[in-house]
DNA sequence: TTATTGTGCTTGCAAAAGTTAGCACATGCA
DNA sequence: TGCATGTGCTAACTTTTGCAAGCACAATAA
């Protein structure tokens, strides 16, 4: 199988181990592979099937699909974009949406984007004034 | 590796093959696999690699997932669902929204799909109604 | 009729994935 | 200090995937 880079998967799944708190053994034997594989993998000496990454991804609680695409199984257009822009996309691409209400729902969701930016600045003052005049457009929509 | 039902995946591949008219020699050599284990795959013998799906996908145009689907290392709901309930999901999943904002949102999308669907009923005035509902909501979470 | 080509499949084998047994080292406790 | 336990890894082995060689049968042409 393909892997992204030797260090890609392999490292991503130490990593997540270890901000999970557990040893090789817990992980191995919660995902129901042996510890020396794992070890393995990790190192990049062996490209594990993908259901030993969905095994893994369970035991981890991460998605699968964030491991396939790490291991080349999924495209990553598919995958990480979907956290930038994935609002956005799902809005435009819903077919249950008219062009109007598309149009709101981002304008809204823009705001909101601009409004948690500014709140990281914190200008409250501001974020009220966006937040009024994306009612507002909601409103002028009818 | 588990495969959702012996002949799911197999009967899949070889009807898109007869589909597109071609022989079992002729997939797996656009596929770059021996056809014996093309034979043995749609037979249920053999359960391919993801990377074996990701051939065949491309040699008969189809999309890899759906053959992941069919094999069961995705899961139905995250590949057929992915259209229905794409917006809800993308907001819930995304860290630039407040927990507020993402309420807001989606109570917001919730009444522009009961709208959408009154639409197809053909209620105008409950349309008016309901985005009403919503602006308003949207006031109140200053 | 025979010879050729096409089709799907069988069987033995090679390569890769995955496991078992155990090693070297680290840590904690009496 | 010695012993027990935990940790990650090595190497031999087992299982599974995928291939190569070839078989049986069908269709076609001379």
């Amino acid at each position: 199988m393909k892997v992204r880079s030797i260090s890609t998967l392999g490292d991503y799944l130490r990593e997540q181990r270890r901000n999970a708190e557990l040893s090789l053994r817990q992980l191995a034997d919660l995902a129901g592979v042996s510890n020396p594989y794992l070890s393995q993998i990790e190192r990049g000496v062996r490209k594990p099937s993908a259901e030993v990454l969905q095994q893994l991804a369970k035991a981890l609680r991460v998605s699968a699909e964030v491991l396939y695409v790490r291991a080349g199984l999924l495209d990553p257009s598919e995958e990480e974009g979907q956290e930038d822009r994935s609002v956005e996309m799902a809005i435009r691409a819903d077919p249950a949406l008219s062009v109007r209400q598309k149009r709101v729902l981002l304008d809204i969701y823009s705001s909101f984007r601009r409004e948690a930016h500014e709140e990281e600045i914190s200008e409250p003052l501001r974020e009220s004034t966006t937040r009024n005049r994306a009612a507002r457009r909601a409103r002028q929509e009818d």
